[in-house]
DNA sequence: CTGTTAGCGCGTTCAG
DNA sequence: CTGAACGCGCTAACAG
């Protein structure tokens, strides 16, 4: 393995101007740089990520912190495009990435949790679905000890930023995009929301909430708490009421399209996401589509700038309406 | 930050011996074990895994190498359970799991691809999802220099394990099921296999040819390269013609499912792999059902195991057959 | 059985 | 602008 050492040796430099010219540093001469990279080039040398991790107590590795449910496994679709785009930036920023299991912190208190993440080196957070119920992650964010790129949770100061889409306008668009389509204004609406108490549930009924006074219409609100089995049910149960059914996810839209598939009667449904499931479903449906890779990608860059000094931010991310068709799916 | 010196410090000994302690080593008295032991709780001390990474120029630690498709999200659900198996036993070894995107390495030659790797104290690759197209890769692990575990590529040597399903026996059992089912033997079967060339394919494709052999009935091939859409259109083409299609992949069982939709004619289609989206698409079908978590824990420990300095193994899994059926999925 | 000490490879003062 | 030297936290000989 090549060392910093043996490049030094080779350019007739010490190692000190080497590591200085890897990391980019001013008040180093034209040409000695072009020597060092010479010899960097020759040798082939690259520079062990762990031994400068562990040196510079500067900058510290970044944790993704991930939640890949057991149950419906369908979700990890997302949860692999966040890892996914989150990796791509970490490399282009020359930072490692650890991910770590939610469930790595189970049974431990904000201080052990703490310890077990410095105890890797660890500076800076990317919190992937965080819900309310993460009581732990929660206070270990809230003690601002390390940098938190939070997404979808809508918290920010000195060292947390926000990283999300525009829920509640998000919602509006999509629930408006389908209602106009479909009816026109004035119709009776079933809007299948998510978790009590959910963060982005929170935006996203405030969305509909508007969009209900703004276009004059009538609407129900009932909780599917994000399971597909929920909405199938609320649907079965208080769907023939409705002209219309809005879902704060697509898990759920798909649960309310499979019930009025049961009911035998047709009625639009919108949801919110863009996993690949949905295109699988009715023939068609409208869904907010999220780019959770460049999400992904966003909250590691943020996280960095966090750790670089900058203060937390919110960094609101495009969303897109789409049409699924049952063949564009089709690869 | 604790560390190693403030437990030894505390307890009285020296930081060879916290070490020892921390790392199982036989060689302490069951005293000073126990009052070290308290050392740690006491401070909440918990070592740095960095700086054991690059001391210690033995354990290593271990890449998983991935790669998400771009195309079709919806197999990224495997990729996430085999990550996350692998970083549960990751967790359970006390090893630093390094997760890669094949992509990282792409326009490197194998001696670049093995310093970017040396230089992140990488010692041994779990490697998922590797074609025979991935050149780079196989040359990587052709090499030994590092320690392999593959998952579905059927290499073993010195410092390479298998890691997988008998997916010969498993592609038989699925199609026997699938054939007994619904019609007895000795009928026209359609199998629309993988890749040409392909490490699995050529298994599962064995298996078929054996089972026609077998049973006595007459069978043609059609490759369909993993692809929905290939599938879709061999059957398009020669559905109708045969009396149950066999699949090499649930994605694959799914486009011929479709076709069949299409042509509004019915036929028993069977698949392989147990991916959620299958559930989604007919009343019922037949799977070989592969447990991919537990597969990608397995990697890790049998990675770990090579690094130990043990020989290479195949490992061959447990598959499950299932039916699944359209309501057993919703959650 | 325990303690001392020399690195692992790199970042970073601080003289020169 | 350059280079020698120390330290990050831990492991692993080796000496006691």
């Amino acid at each position: 393995m090549t060392t910093i050492r043996d490049v030094a040796k080779h350019a007739g430099v010490a190692v000190s101007t080497v590591s200085k010219v890897i990391n980019h540093y001013p008040n180093v001469s034209e040409e000695t740089v072009e020597r060092v990279r010479q010899a960097i080039d020759e040798l082939g040398f690259v520079p062990n990520s762990v031994a400068a991790a562990l040196s510079s107590k500067q900058s510290g590795r970044i944790a993704i912190l991930l939640n890949p449910s057991t149950q419906t496994q369908a979700i990890d679709e997302i949860t692999m495009q966040y890892l996914t785009g989150a990796m791509l930036s970490a490399q282009e920023l020359r930072t490692e990435l650890v991910p770590i299991l939610f469930g790595s912190l189970e049974g431990k208190d904000e201080t052990e949790a703490e310890r077990y993440l410095e105890a890797q080196n660890i500076k800076g957070l990317v919190v992937c679905g965080m819900s309310k119920e993460d009581y732990v992650l929660q206070r270990l964010v809230a003690r601002e000890h390390f940098k938190c790129a939070l997404v979808d949770v809508p918290i920010v100061n000195d060292s947390t930023s926000y990283i999300g889409l525009d829920h509640k306008q998000a919602q509006k668009d999509i629930a408006r995009k389908t209602i106009m389509e479909n009816l026109g204004p004035s119709k009776e609406i079933l809007y299948i929301s998510g978790k009590m108490n959910g963060f982005v549930s929170e935006q996203r009924l405030a969305g509909m909430l508007e969009l209900a006074e703004e276009l004059d219409l009538s609407m129900s609100v009932h909780c599917g708490e994000f399971s597909e089995k929920k909405a199938r049910e609320i649907t079965l149960k208080y769907g023939a009421g409705y002209d219309i059914i809005v879902c704060a996810s697509d898990l759920m839209a798909i649960g309310a399209m499979k019930a009025l598939i049961e009911m035998d009667i047709f009625h639009p449904v919108c949801g919110f996401d863009g996993i690949t499931l949905m295109g699988y479903v009715g023939k068609q449906m409208n869904t907010v589509r999220q780019n959770f890779r460049e999400i992904g990608a966003e909250a590691v860059r943020e996280c960095a700038r966090l750790m670089g000094g900058e203060k937390g931010q919110s960094v609101i991310m495009d969303h897109e309406l789409v049409r699924l068709e049952y063949l564009d799916i089709i690869v």
